[in-house]
DNA sequence: ATTTTACTTGAACGATCGTTCAAGTGTGTG
DNA sequence: CACACACTTGAACGATCGTTCAAGTAAAAT
C-alpha cells in the first residue's frame, strides 16, 4: 500500500508541476490519480495535505540530488551537469524548468498554512544542500577558501531560480548553457566584500 | 472617463499583483474597482481583457523607469537605485517585490491567449529596455566594449527575476543590497566566450 | 425634444470548486 | 464466523466561479 501512496503522490506531483496548487482542481486530481474523492480525503486528508506530501517528495528528492553533487571529487563540475538537466530537457517535460517550490511561492498567499510551511522549510533545506556544495568545492579547491559560503549559498539559490525562468522561456537550449557557464564563472570570481 | 478607466485599472493592478489572474476573484476585482459585474464587462470585455490592460500598463511604466536608467549620465549607478527601490519596500507593499510578469509567468498555462500574449510581449519589452542600459553602460565605458550586449540583456533580465524571488522571501534588506552589489560586479565582469 | 450612446445596476445563470457522507468492499485479527 | 479496520465508491452538499442580461441613468448627437 506504501508503494501506491508514493506512486499517488508522484502523479500529484506532475499535476501541481504543471499547474500550480491553485490551478489544480479535485477533480483534475482525482483523474491523475485515478481515484474518488472519499479515498483522497481518506488518505491524504484534504487537497494541501496531498500538496505538502507532494512537496516534501519533492525537496527529498532535490535534496539527494544536490547532496550527490556535494559527494562528487568535482562538484562544481558535477553542479554544471546538474543544471544542465534540470533547465535542458524535451519539450514533454518542459514544465519541469520552472521551480515547483518558486512555483508555489507566487502563490503562497492562496495556500494554507500547512502547504506554505512545506515550502518555506523546503527552501531553507534546499539553500542548505547549496551551501554544502560550496563548501565541498572550497576543500577540492575549486573555489577560494575565501569565498563566503552562506552568502554564496544564496546568490546560487537565487541563479537557479533566475536560470529556471529564463529556461522556461527559452527555446534555444545553447542559450542556456552559455547561461550556467556565465554562472559558474561568477561563482569562482570576486565577492563584495562587507 | 479616461482618467477612471486608468484608476481602475491601477486598482486591478494591485489586486492581480497580489493575487495573481487565477486568485483574483471576479468579485474580488468588483469590491477593489467599485464596480458592479455589468460595468466591469461593459468597460473590459471580461477578465482576461482587464487583465490585458493591466499587464500592458504594467510594462508601461517599467518601461519608463528603465529607460529612464539608460538615460541617466551613469546607467549602471542608476540601474543599482532602480533595483534598490525595486526590491527594498516597506511591508505593506511587499508583493511588489515580485514581478507581476514572472508571476504571471507561473500561471501562463491558465491564462487565455489574450492574455498569454500581452505577458510574452511585455518580457521581450523590458528585454530590449534592459539591452538599451547595457548598450549605454558600453558608451559612458561604465563597461567594456567587449561586453555582449543581447546575452548580457538576457543575464540581467536573469537576475533580476532572481532577486526579486530573493527578496520575496527576505527580511534582511541589506542581504538583498549585497546581491544587488554582486549583480552589478558580475556584469562588468569577464564573459564566457562563444 | 428625441434618439443614440456609453455606462450603470443587481439579480441570476450554469459550471465548477473543495468537501462530506452513507454505504460497500476486501483483508487481517480475535 | 464475526468483528474491526483501512480503504473504496459516487452522489450530493453549499460556496464560489466567470459571465449574462433586462432594465435604468445621464449626457451627447441629431
Amino acid at each position: 500500500m506504501k508503494y501506491a501512496q508514493e506512486d499517488a503522490v508522484e502523479k500529484a506531483t506532475i499535476l501541481f508541476w504543471k499547474k500550480g496548487f491553485q490551478g489544480s482542481g479535485m477533480r483534475d486530481i482525482q483523474q491523475a490519480l485515478d481515484m474518488r474523492p472519499g479515498s483522497i480525503y481518506a488518505r491524504f486528508q484534504n487537497k494541501e495535505g496531498l500538496f505538502k506530501l507532494v512537496v516534501e517528495q519533492y525537496v527529498a528528492h532535490s535534496k539527494d540530488k544536490l547532496q550527490s553533487v556535494a559527494d562528487s571529487d568535482t562538484p562544481l563540475l558535477s553542479l554544471r551537469e546538474f543544471f544542465k538537466t534540470a533547465l535542458i530537457n524535451p519539450d514533454e517535460l518542459r514544465y519541469m524548468r520552472q521551480c515547483l517550490l518558486v512555483k508555489s511561492i507566487t502563490e503562497l498567499e492562496l495556500i494554507g498554512d500547512v502547504g506554505k510551511k512545506a515550502v518555506l522549510e523546503g527552501m531553507v533545506l534546499l539553500n542548505n544542500c547549496f551551501a554544502n556544495i560550496i563548501e565541498k568545492a572550497i576543500e577540492t579547491k575549486e573555489l577560494q577558501d575565501t569565498t563566503p559560503v552562506a552568502f554564496a549559498a544564496d546568490w546560487l539559490q537565487n541563479q537557479f531560480v533566475g536560470l529556471r525562468a529564463f529556461a522556461i522561456l527559452q527555446t534555444d537550449d545553447s542559450a542556456i548553457e552559455k547561461m550556467i557557464d556565465k554562472v559558474l564563472y561568477d561563482l569562482t570570481a570576486q565577492w563584495p566584500s562587507d
